[in-house]
This record gives C-alpha cells, sequence and structure tokens, in this order.
DNA sequence: CTGAAAGCGCTTACAG
DNA sequence: CTGAAAGCGCTTACAG
C-alpha cells in the first residue's frame, strides 16, 4: 500500500464534527477552545494519523522552522565540527537545517532559498566577500549571521574567534623557544580567518626584529595534500626550517604525514603548530599544537542572533570575538624522544 | 533598508502587462507563450529581482526539491563523506537536502518532515530496525532509500556494500599471514554492517578452526575513545592478541592511538585493520589497512533509486551489494622497521 | 467558544 | 497564445 494521498484539517473536521478553523486551532494550541472540543479534535487527528502541512502553515505564517548553513568543503574536519555543532543546537530550537557547500555555487544558492522562502535564514561558516549576489543581500537586510570567517565590508551579525591574537600566539611561543628558521604554510588569502592568523602571526614576528624569508613562505590549496606537498618542499631546502605555522589543522596534518614520510624527527628536527583544534588534533599518534577555536560557543552565539534577528528585523548588527587558546602537543614537546611507530617500507 | 516583502507574480504581471497566469507560464518554461510576452515578463522579473515563492509552487506541485539525508554522529568520518557525497550528488541533481543525525531522534523526525511536505523523500545511511515509526512508514510506502546499513525486514530499496565479504577477507588474510591469537574490537549489533562485517569474519575463522577466544572480544561504543580503551585492555593482557580487527574505522584508529601509546609496535608486534577506508586512513601518519566501502556509489545508486521511486511509488523495492576492497597498509605491513616520531613525555 | 470567509503565492485545467 | 478562475492546506481576523 501506498498511501501518499494526505489527510488534510478538512478530514478531521469531518470526524470531529467542528469545523476546519477549529481544528487548525486545536492544533495551533489556542487558548480559546472547550475542552470538549479539544478532545475531540486531538483523538481524530490521532485516529487518522495525521500530520499537518507544514507548507500550507508556512505560506501563512512565513516562518518554516529551517535555515541555512553555508559551509566550505567538509573534507576539511573543522566544518565537519561546525556542521555538528550547528545540527545539534538546532535541534535544540526546534530547527532542520539545510546544507550548503562553497564549492556548488552554495553562496548564491543559500540566498535564493531565503527569497524563494524555503529557509527562514541562513549562517555562513565560510563567507568570503567574492560574490556581489551574497554581499548586497546582506547588505538589504536578509536574516544572515556570519560565523568563523567574517567579511568587513558588510554590516550584519558576525560571530568570530580572536585569530590575530591566535597567530600572535603562535610567534610569541616560537620566539620564545628560540625558533629561528620560521615557515609560514597557507593559502590564499580569500578568508578572514587566513588573513588575520597571518597578520597576528607576521607582526609579532617583525616587533622582534623577525620575519618568514621568502623561502620559507608557501601558498597551496587548503587540503591535506597541499599542506603534505609544501612541507615536502620545505624539508627538501638545504636550509630547513625548524619551525611551520600552519594556517588550518588540515594543512598542519598534511605536513605531519610529509614530515613523517621525509623522516624528519618532529618536533626535533622541526616544530609544526596548525589552527583550529580540530578533534583528530588531539589523538596521540598525531598529537598536533594547534589553537584552538571555540566551535560550540560559536555556533550558539550564531543561531541565537538569527532567529533574534528573524524577530526583530531592525536592530543593529552584533560583532562578536571570542578569545583563542594555544594547545600545546607532541608536535611541539620540547623534550627528545625516540619511539617506534609503523610504517610500510 | 529591510525590504524583506514579498515581490509575487502578480507584481510581475503588472509590469510586464499580461496576466499572473502568463508570467507563471513563462517562468515555468512553458512552450506556448509568444517571444514578445516572454521577453516582456522576462524582463519584469529581472527589473524586479523577483524570485518565485519556492512554497507556493510546491503546495501545487507536491515537490519540494528537497530530500532528507539521516546519518549517524559525524563524528564518525564515514558519515562524513557520506554527507559530503549526498551533498555533490543532490546538487547535480538540483536538490537540496535537509540533514539528521540519529542522536536527536532524527529518523523519526525525517518520517515526519515526509508526511509534513518539507521533503520528498528520505535517504536513511544509518538505519537500525529499533524504531517502530520508521519501520511502519517504510512499510508503509514512504519514499525511504536505506544506504549503507540494510534492514532485512522491511521491503524498500536498499544500497549497501557486502560487509560479508569484507569481514571474510580481512579473516583470509589474518589466516594467510599466520595471525593467531586474533581479536575483534566492535559494539552494539545494532547496525546491519557490524553483524554482517562480524558473521563474515566469524565464519571463515569458524571454518579454518580458528575463533576469537572470548577473552579478545571487545564491544564498545563505537568512538576514538571506544577503539582506544578497548585496545588499551588487549594490550594489558599477558597474553596480547598478534592482529585485531576494528569494526570499523573510527575504532581502528582509537586502537592505533592505544597501541602507540602503550608502544606496542604496530605491525610488528600487532596488526590492526578497520574497515571503511575512510580519507585519513590513507594518510601516512595512520596508514591504516581497511576494507574499502564504494561510498560514492552507494550515495549515487541512492539517490538515483530516489528519483526514481518519487515518479514511480509502485515499482518493486531493489537491492544492491557492491563488492568491497582489502587496502593493505603500514598497520599490517610485514616488513620490519623502526620509525621515529614525535611524542610528548 | 466556534464558524464562515479571505487569502498566503503559486499551477493548471478550462475557455476563448 | 492568453486570461479568468479554482484550488493546494493551512491561519487568522471578523462576526456572532
Amino acid at each position: 500500500m501506498k498511501s501518499r494521498s494526505q489527510i488534510t484539517s478538512h478530514d478531521i473536521a469531518k470526524v470531529a464534527k467542528v469545523s476546519q478553523a477549529t481544528v487548525s486551532r486545536v492544533l495551533r494550541g489556542a487558548e480559546n477552545v472547550s475542552d470538549e472540543v479539544r478532545i475531540r479534535v486531538v483523538e481524530a487527528a490521532r485516529a487518522l494519523n495525521y500530520s499537518p502541512n507544514a507548507l500550507a502553515r508556512a505560506m501563512r505564517t512565513s516562518r518554516i522552522g529551517v535555515i541555512g548553513v553555508v559551509v566550505a568543503r567538509l573534507s576539511n574536519p573543522l566544518y565537519t565540527e561546525i556542521l555538528r555543532a550547528v545540527n545539534e543546537v538546532a535541534a535544540d530550537s526546534g530547527l532542520r537545517i539545510v546544507l550548503w557547500d562553497t564549492e556548488g555555487a552554495g553562496e548564491v544558492a543559500a540566498i535564493d532559498a531565503i527569497r524563494q522562502s524555503l529557509v527562514d535564514g541562513v549562517i555562513f561558516a565560510a563567507a568570503t566577500h567574492t560574490s556581489p549576489v551574497l554581499k548586497e543581500a546582506i547588505a538589504s537586510g536578509a536574516p544572515v549571521v556570519l560565523i568563523n570567517r567574517t567579511v568587513d565590508s558588510v554590516e550584519c551579525d558576525q560571530v568570530s574567534s580572536d585569530n590575530f591574537a591566535g597567530g600572535a600566539k603562535v610567534a610569541d611561543y616560537f620566539i620564545q623557544h628560540m625558533r629561528r628558521r620560521i615557515a609560514f604554510v597557507s593559502g590564499v588569502r580569500e578568508a578572514s580567518t587566513i588573513r588575520e592568523r597571518e597578520a597576528g602571526f607576521l607582526d609579532v614576528l617583525a616587533r622582534e626584529g623577525l620575519s618568514v624569508d621568502s623561502s620559507l613562505l608557501r601558498r597551496v590549496p587548503f587540503t591535506h595534500e597541499g599542506g603534505r606537498m609544501a612541507m615536502r618542499s620545505l624539508l627538501e631546502l638545504s636550509d630547513a626550517p625548524d619551525a611551520v605555522f600552519c594556517a588550518n589543522d588540515l594543512l598542519a596534518l598534511g605536513a605531519l604525514d610529509a614530515a613523517f614520510e621525509m623522516r624528519c624527527p618532529v618536533p626535533d628536527k622541526c616544530w609544526i603548530v596548525g589552527f583550529d583544534d580540530v578533534e583528530m588534533a588531539s589523538w596521540s599518534t598525531l598529537s598536533l599544537t594547534t589553537v584552538r577555536q571555540p566551535v560550540r560557543t560559536l555556533v550558539e552565539d550564531g543561531i541565537r542572533l538569527l532567529l533574534d534577528r528573524l524577530d526583530n528585523p531592525a536592530r543593529e548588527a552584533e560583532q562578536i570575538v571570542h578569545p583563542v587558546d594555544l594547545m600545546i602537543r607532541g608536535s611541539t614537546g620540547r623534550k627528545p624522544y625516540v619511539h617506534e611507530s609503523r610504517r610500510q617500507l
């Protein structure tokens, strides 16, 4: 049997011997309904296994209970963690989430979805200012919140980590421990996160009269393979670096792989530091020193601001910046060590 | 400015000096419209920056262009990879996806969403037969496809890997290489994938007169920490195993961590094998031998079957099973090796 | 407390 | 080829 035929509030009305309007009232939880009628309606609804059509409701109320989420590639575990948090927090607020990524033109698709009433609002976790459509939509007051990455030129709610301070902490840490040949592995400077980490890192180095030699700067795709290739080429230099800062954990994990493959002991010969503190960074086989982003907090703030804005479209845009912590682990441990590990020869 | 006021087809009609019905026709791409009128409408739509209201359209057509996806916890990277594939394949078909996980009662929520017309159909990547609601909905012909995990007792489209054969391949491999104290790390037998991997593995062992000693069986939560704890306790045995099969990669990666922490050389003293072949299994720092699931293929089949069923609700349910491959890597390499790696002491 | 009616913004027979 | 009209399934003033 495939009973895809809709049962409607009219069917319930007939069975409960009331008007369709009353069915709607009861099921909306309205106050002013007699107990007797309420019971009849509830029982009829249960008997017919009725679910109100959310589309019809949404068309009247202009709230559909769905928010959009735009992330970058899920192959970056940071975005998986953001998505997981969004999923949890949204569920707590009774919201469903629909997902896009920035590869398949997700940004524009998300804005379209707002205009088409398919979603109530959108959380951008990977905004850039490349898309004029996006910029225009945000500027015109679409219910949008940016988390993780920010866009200066636009006035909307934005929640981020203090990426500048994070980069600065890494530089301080390198300086304190006498690292001198310092490399930086990053990519295009499109994302605010990357630009700020870079600025914080380089500013502090410069303050100490240090810098990243141009031969030690790598701009690669933001993938594991990108980090791996960058590190390989750094380790092939006659004067290889003694510390490498990677602009995110995915790059850093790729760099660890390269060091492992090329038998460069980490941290004995070279330190590696990432950014984000994704879950696997704390696995003991990887044990990556990194800057922790408070992902859950970013997401909670983001969804709160979005719901807030839906109720109050005119309120001023808020900017929130959260502090970050340096998590020191094995990839920069200072004591010497030797440890056997599996490897295919 | 916050122009959240909808522009409708009536507005376009007024500007283009045609009826609202004609606007709808043009925008639906109907054939029988004169070029002259078509152009007027298209230009008016563009001028007013018009997007048709997808809800209203969906209410008439009973197709909203959204499919639901239910996964288990995204902390298992397999589900991230499934989700990524669903996202890509769905985008290619012009579909949006809405996401649930099985923690927050996502299964029931997904079924509700079908009944409420919020989604056209649902892909379950982590079905179990625990939920009567789910079972009933599927049995009654709701547009649902199961991928990855299957449920025997229910008649609907199902796409899976040959988990039984995968488990058997691991057993064969262990036997060929004279592994004798064989451990098995798994969890509750709720999921079909787990049950079948287990059955295939144990059957082949039994055929050779081997078995998993009860002291070498561990049932733990399906998390990295679960795998880690299981492996720790195995390595504390006076007669520790020389090969460990973990029911999925996340467990196996946790087991690798435990071996690393307890300085048990892998594979010299003990082999570790996982299941799924998630992306990081091939990272050289982890280099996990595992059984590869053809994730992309599962997803492509799943979405194809779902779209197919929407067009043809009455057709017979299909069952598809895909073959799997054993990917041999460093966690079972046979040659001795010694390698230094970073570690915090 | 309850019902009749309007309307959310579309699509699609039905006429012409 | 185009328009007038009905209707998808709800919510919500407006009467009574």
